[in-house]
RNA sequence: GGGCGCGUAGCUCAGUGGGAGAGCACUCGCCUUACAAGCGAGGGGUCGCAGGUUCGAAACCUGCCGCGCCCACCA
């Protein structure tokens, strides 16, 4: 990329000619946080507007997702900062037990060692190493990117107020019988070695083989079908449905299990769908939580013939197999012995996967905690369904309510060492003592007590975030002020995960109190072509490297002009060099009007003695002031960005900086009054946009103002004296007239330097005569001398002709083309309004407004009409 | 299997009952003294298909086709 910075050496700048936002955004936000511009106070008397952030895991750096979610929140915060809000962004990060221990236990793998060969102490210490590297990593990432986070109350979940957050209600919730410790089929990870929770599970179709065994013999036979034939070997039943009347014979009788010799019963249980397969199930309790189910009705043993890594305990020939190696293997012996009596493959089947490392999770009997979700999940949906919390947009409260009211208990210890220990000691007489936080343990491990192994699943911890942050079970003074947060801003995809938790929760620790009054979800950052970003498809964004070249505005303005509630956000590096454009596009309007002597000075003059042109602008002003409010409040950032985007480039850089040049270059009081107003509205365009792009705007605010920071500056406020809508109307009969012109002359290959004389005429009767000179300095007019030869007639609109002496000939045809197709769109619109008019259901029907608008049209059509065919007929031939 | 959502310009997406829009890409012309990371002008869409409701449908209803996501213990 060859970019080489373009100076002119004519040029006087304030400011240099390109933005370079590298030297800009590091020296700001030191600034910024020295100043100490971003710390929330828990006693003023402004009102609280608080987000808690949802904590990066310590397992590497930031993703472009983080770079998103923090983007939306800082806007979020930095606006409400300026209107005068104890704004507070509350940072930190999660310690994601099994992620983050995976990280540690893949590193020591490449040093040949496992966890185990360094204990768990040593292992834990290693851990809080990488922590501390990793967080170090993310932190310095943050302020990259501009967050305008209060570092003074910067959290981990590990700390020690965080972890006596978790004693503490774990401790609540075990007495009061909501945490419970039972035997159960959990997920199991065979390779991560622990349980998981049904979230931590994900589902995909697998090609599997469904088989048809023969068990018994004879007419006493029964034919089963399975996708998992080794676990047969823990068959303890065959269950076939109560109304079967294929089977309802052998119901009380037993069979012979292949392969074992033993003896098993045949069941009926009414879970058994006699439509699939032969209708008869072989039930093994140890090994699925349906059969798990249907042994606990009929009373059957549980007979485990897995250990924890899949391999086959069973005795006998298979013993030592791991479960894929067992399956065939098992299919083969039963098929030598003709028990196989169909086989489908492939036979495609859902299947559950760690989500972690994407081993095939295997149901696993198992002595697990579990939190009894029944009370907290029904508060959980109660809590959104009474509009306490608002989930935006409305339309994902659906997948919340379908989540929350079919929630199983949730199984909350995992057999890791990284994470919050299972506050429970288990006693030599078989006593369990749930040990609160501030308790000593009830014993010494002399006196044979020991702590429970196992730690809590991570998201525990993270679903107490909005509140331990805030020093509960503490009455601080931060919680009373800040809670409930104002919003929470996510991934719809952890609306579950922690989402729905952190409704639990909190609404349990804190009486009923939700913990925070909107979840602001966002989507995933994908590709130019909406493609999920993946390393194995070369198309990831890495925030950092953006921010290097483009700047850390650019890269947020990106994000955000893409960012609609709950949708997916697609990025290019193409859009970013857009944005960053952009940027540089407010420094050089900025950079004009230093040049030009406006900058920021006092109030704005009185309307009255203001021209059309400031007028206008402050008018439009006003409208993006009222519809930036609108947005924001709506979370539609998206629109946030191109209504500002739009006015900013539109508006002020290609109209009214334009339009202000010639009353710039000829002083006087006209040009005092555009400086102050070409101040005002670059001072309020910077404040506007502060939120989404902070740096720039900071640099080119304090520019304007001569000093101060624009992060604490007022946010605009929407004033109603300045709307003009007479103003408005009247610049866009010039800019008609203007773009006309234009048009003319782009399609006529008139050079743009090329002056042309020109008689105006009808401008009084469009009410725009005071703009003639702006006019002409716009289109390079010239006034008409005495040997004016006029050789084209524009008729701009039905008021306004233009005469133009090109001092040669045109091309006709091009503009008769041009006239003929104007004359076909005019006659098209004509025959559609007069449709619409001679329809009486239509007159009658309609609104009057409709209807009015229809006659305007059509007046307009046919005015369009007569002033193309007069062109056309001047046309010479 | 259940649920949700999407299909509008080459690409990514706004638009949700009354004249088809934006950014990027594309074409043409320009170093016009803030900005070539720029300026001006322009081309391009029977709004997935088929019915229906309505004076009027890109939008509302039904069906179909195509795509995506979430949830799920049918072996």
């Amino acid at each position: 990329m060859t970019e080489t910075p373009q100076t002119r050496s004519t040029d006087a700048p304030t400011l240099p000619g390109q933005y370079q936002p590298g030297e800009v955004e590091q020296r700001r936000y030191e600034q910024w946080v020295s100043a100490g511009l971003f710390e929330a106070s828990a006693d003023s008397d402004r009102p609280p507007y608080a987000i808690v952030i949802p904590p990066p895991n310590v397992t590497g750096s930031l993703h472009v997702g983080h770079a998103l979610d923090h983007t939306i929140q800082d806007a979020l915060i930095r606006r409400k900062r300026m209107q005068g809000f104890e704004a507070l962004w509350l940072p930190g990060m999660d310690h994601a037990g099994i992620a983050t221990q995976n990280v540690v236990e893949r590193q020591l793998a490449g040093q040949g060692l496992s966890r185990h060969d360094l204990g768990r102490e040593k292992f834990v210490e290693r851990v809080w190493q990488w922590k501390a590297e990793s967080g170090g990593a993310i932190l310095g990432q943050m302020r990259r990117l501009g967050d305008s986070v209060d570092w003074s109350r910067e959290r981990f979940t590990m700390d020690e107020g965080l972890s006596r957050a978790v004693q503490t209600i774990f401790k609540r919730l075990y007495d009061e019988g909501l945490i419970y410790r039972a035997e159960r089929i959990i997920n199991w990870c065979p390779r991560c070695l622990t349980a998981l929770s049904d979230i931590e599970v994900e589902h995909s179709d697998d090609d599997g083989e469904l088989v048809s065994i023969r068990y018994g013999e004879g007419d006493n036979s029964i034919v089963v079908a399975t996708t998992r034939a080794e676990t047969m070997l823990g068959d303890t039943a065959v269950a076939v449905h109560p109304d079967d009347e294929r089977y309802k014979h052998l119901v009380g009788t037993e069979v012979e299990l292949p392969l074992t010799g033993r003896r098993i019963p045949i069941v009926a249980d009414a879970h058994v769908d006699p439509a699939f397969g032969t209708g008869a199930v072989k039930v093994t309790p140890a090994h699925d939580p349906n059969d798990f189910e249907i042994g606990q009705r009929h009373s059957l043993p549980n007979l485990t013939i897995m250990d924890e890594r899949g391999v086959i305990t069973a005795h006998g020939p298979f013993e030592g197999l791991d479960r894929f190696e067992a399956r065939p293997a098992i299919v083969d012996a039963l098929r030598e012995q003709g028990r196989i009596v169909a086989e489908k493959r492939p036979y495609v089947h859902a299947v559950g996967h760690c989500s972690r490392c994407k081993t095939t999770v295997e149901p696993r009997l198992s002595l697990q905690w579990f939190v009894n979700t029944g009370p907290l999940a029904k508060a959980a949906g109660d809590a959104v369904r009474d509009g306490r919390t608002r989930i935006e947009p409305a339309e994902l409260a659906k997948r919340y309510f379908a989540w929350v009211d079919n929630m199983h208990d949730w199984c909350i210890s995992r057999q890791l060492w990284w994470g919050h220990r299972i506050p429970v000691w288990y006693g030599p007489q078989g006593e369990v003592v749930c040990v609160g936080p501030d308790e000593r343990p009830p014993g010494t491990e002399e006196q044979g007590w020991r702590q429970d192994e196992d730690v809590l699943d991570t998201w525990f911890s993270s679903a107490l975030w909005p509140f331990s942050t805030l020093g509960w079970p503490d009455d601080t003074a931060d919680l009373r002020r800040f809670y409930p947060t104002s919003v929470l801003v996510t991934g719809y995809d952890i609306l579950f995960f922690w989402v729905a938790r952190m409704m639990m929760f909190g609404l349990y620790a804190l009486d009923g109190r939700q913990p925070f009054d909107v979840v602001a979800l966002h989507g995933m950052v994908r590709d130019q072509f909406g493609k999920k970003m993946s390393k194995s498809f070369g198309n990831v964004v890495d925030p950092l490297d953006w921010i290097e070249r483009f700047g850390a505005d650019a890269t947020r303005f990106t994000l955000a002009r893409g960012a609609n509630p709950g949708s997916d956000v697609p990025v290019s590096e193409e859009w970013c060099q857009g944005s960053r454009n952009f940027c540089n596009k407010l420094w050089n309007a900025t950079r004009f009007a230093l040049m030009n002597g406006a900058h920021v000075q006092g109030d704005l003059p009185d309307p009255a003695e203001l021209s059309t042109v400031d007028r206008w602008i402050l008018s439009r002003l006003r409208q993006v002031v009222g519809e930036v409010d609108e947005q924001f409040e709506a979370y539609e950032f998206a629109k946030v960005c191109d209504t500002l985007y739009h006015f900013a480039w539109d508006d002020v850089c290609d109209w009214y900086v334009e339009l202000t040049k010639p009353v710039l270059a000829a002083g006087g009081p006209a040009a005092d009054a555009t400086r102050r107003v070409l101040g005002h509205v670059l001072d309020q365009l910077m404040r506007l946009l502060h939120p989404v792009i902070p740096f720039v705007t900071e640099e080119l605010w304090i520019a304007l103002n001569g000093g101060g920071t624009v992060v604490t500056a007022a946010w605009p406020v929407a004033d109603d004296a300045l709307l003009d809508p007479a103003a408005e109307t009247e610049i866009a009969a010039l800019q008609k007239v203007v773009t006309e012109v234009r048009r003319f002359r782009s399609d006529q290959g008139l050079k743009p330097g090329q002056r042309v004389a020109a008689r105006l005429g009808g401008l009084a009767g469009a009410g725009i005569a005071a703009h003639e000179p702006l006019i002409r300095a716009l289109v390079r007019l010239d006034p008409a001398g005495a040997d004016f030869a006029a050789t084209a007639t524009l008729a701009v609109s039905a008021a306004v002709t233009v005469e133009l002496d090109t001092r040669g000939s045109i091309d006709v045809a091009a503009e008769r083309a041009r006239l003929e197709k104007d004359r076909a769109a005019a006659e098209k619109e004509i025959a559609q309004c007069r449709g619409k008019l001679g329809n009486a259901a239509f007159v009658g029907k309609a609104p009057e407004a409709v209807v009015n608008k229809i006659k305007d049209r059509l007046a307009a059509a046919e005015a369009d009409l007569v002033r193309v065919s007069a062109a056309l007929a001047a046309l010479p031939s």
